[in-house]
RNA sequence: GUCCCCAUCGUCUAGCCUGGUCCAGGACAACAGAUUUUCGAUCUGUCGACCGCGGUUCAAAUCCGCGUGGGGACGCCA
């Protein structure tokens, strides 16, 4: 039976890195029917709050990578912790130096078998010994971290790149305690444009703020399972169900990732669009937080749901139709207001749209192409004004569709704006 | 400084283990064209990479060595 951990600190909210590694966890777990455990590493109380840690469960919870046992903390395991060291102690393996106890790592070369590195061989003659139990009582990481392992007996333990230089230390203690050590599998970091680790320099690195940003759970899985790892067939759009059908430690790879915003967002996009109409407007809604009438939201909605790539972008054109006054896009008016024939235009089909009784997009065509061929124009050359005039700016859904739902009153009086403007005089 | 890890288009990657099918495939981005209702939508296309040098071999992106570059670890932080 397969059995994965993943152990954040609550030090500080969760990041996309971590995320990172919670998921391949939990993929890992899921693909082989095994056991994904959640354990919180406070044993840093200085800096460890509750705060965070709430905020590291709902984030997991948001993402669906839902864990089988736990959360465990180390803060309520220090007697655990305490045997091992008193028995090591006993053992001859370690030392006391002051309150601390130290653990004498053996010199010697130690060989670790990584499932994605291979074989790595490290001198442990070269490193220093290592701390067991802290002065103040408290377990040093590489030794908590390692007595939980083996009591949670954990079969694999996948985790970032920047490990691999504990994994020696680790190694050498669970020799010293008798036990077989767990398969590692170092999965590569995740880096920003500059190369380096993620890091708050980049920006929106927690799980929070992509939330905040309108990415849905489904598309951030999606987007991370691809950063150091490929099914191989080039398909990367993938539900979540699909990809833990494909996942396998076996092809991850060991080259660092750079973490591109711009592909998330196609992804995003692409799973906005997999929703239903239904899906879709309940996301919308539990988003946006808008009180406004159901049948047109869901109108508003679909004519929305294939053009946006987040749910942001969602509220930012929901907000266009909302609001009382129009925020004129500055190229939007250069390149279609300020032009001479245009005020005559616009004040011509603003009497003709004044006149329709039912306001529906069939109908704003009808006239508005009527009008066109009267002008003797090109229909484009009412459609962009018009459409600039009435939502500021150039680009919208279809711009019939889009009147019928802002409505007459609303389209009236945003023309009127736009003509006391006088952009064509301009 | 010491030790460790890594190296294919701008980015994510496939191919590398088991050398020939790869003058290297896909995706994002960018760019161009199309769609005469726009566009950040859609469709089509274009641009674009095996870090360098040696070696092994009939043959190397693939194997080996050395360089170079990037990253990580060297905490009584985790």
């Amino acid at each position: 039976m397969v059995r994965v951990r993943f152990a954040p600190s609550p030090t500080g909210y969760l990041h996309i890195g971590s995320v990172r590694t919670a998921l391949f966890n939990w993929l890992y777990a899921r693909s082989q029917q095994g056991v994904f455990i959640l354990r919180i590493e406070d044993t840093d109380q200085k800096r460890s709050s509750d705060v965070y840690m709430k905020e590291i469960l709902e984030d997991l919870e948001w993402l669906g990578l839902k864990w089988d046992e736990g959360p465990y903390f180390q803060t309520k395991r220090f007697d655990l912790y305490r045997s091992y060291a008193q028995k090591l102690l006993e053992e001859g393996l370690a030392y006391k130096d002051g309150e601390a106890t130290i653990f004498k790592i053996p010199d010697e070369k130690i060989k670790i078998y990584d499932l994605v590195h291979g074989e790595i061989e490290v001198d442990n003659t070269l490193i220093d010994d290592l701390v067991l139990m802290k002065s103040d009582g408290s377990p040093a990481y590489n030794f908590a971290c390692v007595i939980d392992d083996m009591e949670m007996k954990v079969t694999h333990v996948i985790r970032g790149d920047d490990h691999i230089s504990n994994t020696n230390k680790q190694a050498a203690l669970y020799n010293a305690l008798g036990v077989k050590p767990p398969k590692f599998a170092h999965i590569p970091l995740i880096l920003g444009p500059d190369k380096a680790p993620l890091s708050k320099r980049f920006g929106a690195v927690s799980i929070t703020d992509y939330r905040k940003m309108g990415y849905l759970p489904q598309a951030l899985v999606n987007y991370l399972s691809l950063l150091g790892w490929a099914p191989g067939d080039n398909k990367e759009f993938m539900s979540v169900d699909e990809i833990v059908k494909r996942f396998s430690l076996k092809r991850i790879n060991k080259t660092g990732a750079e973490f591109n915003q711009d592909k998330l967002r196609w992804l995003n996009g692409e799973h906005i669009r997999k929703l239903s109409l239904d899906e879709f407007v309940k996301v919308c809604r539990d988003f946006v937080k808008i009180d406004c009438d159901e049948a047109w939201f869901r109108k508003f909605a679909e004519l929305y749901h294939h053009r946006i790539k987040t749910l942001v972008e969602f509220k930012e054109e929901l907000d266009i139709f909302m609001s009382e006054d129009v925020k004129y896009n500055e190229e939007a008016v250069e390149k279609f207001l300020k032009n001479d024939k245009v005020s005559d235009i616009l004040r011509m089909t603003q009497k003709r749209l004044e006149a329709i009784d039912l306001f529906t997009p069939e109908n704003i065509e009808k006239e508005s192409r009527a009008l066109v061929g009267e002008l003797k124009i090109e229909s484009s050359e009412l459609i962009h004004p018009l459409r600039v005039a009435v939502t500021g700016k150039a680009v919208s859904a279809g711009v019939f569709e889009v009147l019928a739902l802002l409505g007459k009153d609303k389209v009236i009086k945003r023309l009127e704006k736009a003509l006391e403007a006088d952009y064509g005089r301009k």
